[in-house]
DNA sequence: CGGTATCCCCCGCGATACTG
DNA sequence: CAGTATCGCGGGGGATACCG
């Protein structure tokens, strides 16, 4: 079997190009306002560099990208088309099955530089000081080579970085990793957990308690979960002992 | 990078199980009411059946799936859970999507033995002559083993039939594989077809006018192609003279 | 019928190095 | 920075045989 499925239906056709592997989430990058190579690629910090550009490309075979090369820039710049622009509900309610239904997690899905990717989109820049504020991250349970990053926000201009920006910090964070995942997703309550000092800050107490009003968490931390707790699916399968396999 | 891809986002985390080759359709299969392991597979003639029995397996353990063993029987029966039924409308807009944008067929897509199951859904029984009638389909350029089947209607139970079903054949149709298939997918007019002789029909008059009524196409038949014709992709391509790899 | 186990090949993809 | 070329391996999946 080649690429495709060899079938004329429209499900397949769709399938050959939006089931490979990472393609739905290049898409989404791009949706989320990705247009730059490596703007992309920070979004998807564990996808290889060749990778995204085979994708690249036969995202723009397929008709769902276009890439525009700018005069004095190298590259392309890469956009929707409309055929692109029409997988926007899908990609939404994808990800919106996902915080219902998807799997629970496991320390293997806690990258921190995802999770800096995400916030650094999600920073209500409105609501904080003008001028320049350093925000510092050091995350317990974290690899060692990202457990610390820095978010920088110049006037409304919202930088990543996983090396000391330089600037002096003006407000820190300290918190279990998967505990703060969890809270990003809308799994626990962000303001309860500062209180309980699970997630701690460190800074003028004026910042403090801006902070949560500046975090926006996940654009899905409003869908509440679906998915049964451990404790039924442990049930199940001890029910039937196969899944041994896979 | 060994199944997933290693970060939290919901989306990835639904990308993990939707975005596996063969698992949309699959899943398809069931939401058409297929519910038996052969009945899936008849479904996805190109499918390995071990490679069926993995995706089962697997969609069991995402909670898509449930697999209920039922008394004399042997293997399982499929059915969807709710985070199954919740993936419907998606779907359903994956395949309008592929019928709006996709790329174009070509000869290695048509599998007659896909069309068979296709057109086995889609035959309107209540417009059938009571009892037994036994359809006839021979395709031009089709592969030799699957050029003609049959499709026998036994007074609302439509069964499918690879070989012939030992019964008198009430009607014949003949026709182009390709011009046949985009007939059915609704870029060409079933009854124009026939008038100019496309498509050839042999049995009683009778029966051959009422024929067109009993079809009933594909279910995105009435969704019209928005993707730009071939001229201009063949223009696109020139213009920039990449995409020699891939 | 309704699957599962095994074997083995091939290609998808990660790593690395390179170019303009 | 913005990618592309090459190489090598690992496992995904096709073929086949087998089981209840």
């Amino acid at each position: 079997m080649a690429r495709g499925y060899g079938q004329y239906c429209p499900l397949s056709l769709a399938a050959e190009v939006l089931a490979e592997r990472w393609t739905i989430l290049v898409i989404s990058r791009v949706m989320d306002g990705c247009y730059r190579f490596n703007e992309i690629h920070r979004g998807l910090p564990k996808m290889s560099a060749s990778l995204l550009s085979q994708r690249l490309r036969q995202l723009e075979t397929a008709g769902v990208l276009h890439a525009r090369e700018e005069l004095g820039k190298p590259g392309y710049t890469y956009s929707l088309t409309q055929a692109g622009e029409d997988l926007r509900p899908l990609v939404e309610n994808l990800a919106v099955w996902g915080q219902h239904w998807a799997r629970d997690l496991t320390q293997a899905d806690l990258d921190p530089r995802f999770l800096l990717w995400s916030m650094h989109l999600r920073l209500d820049v409105e609501k904080m000081p003008p001028g320049r504020t350093v925000l510092e991250f050091e995350f317990a349970n974290a690899p060692a080579d990202c457990r610390r990053f820095w978010i920088v926000n110049d006037a409304g201009k919202v930088e990543m970085c996983l090396s000391h920006p330089g600037f002096d910090v003006d407000l820190s964070l300290h918190a279990d990793l998967l505990l703060f995942v969890e809270t990003w997703r809308g799994f626990r309550d962000l303001r309860s957990e500062i209180r309980r000092g699970a997630i701690k800050l460190t800074g003028p107490t004026k910042l403090k308690r801006a902070f949560p009003s500046w975090l926006m968490l996940s654009s899905l931390s409003p869908f509440q979960r679906k998915r049964p707790g451990k404790e039924r699916s442990l049930a199940q399968r001890r029910q039937k002992q196969r899944n041994r396999h896979v």
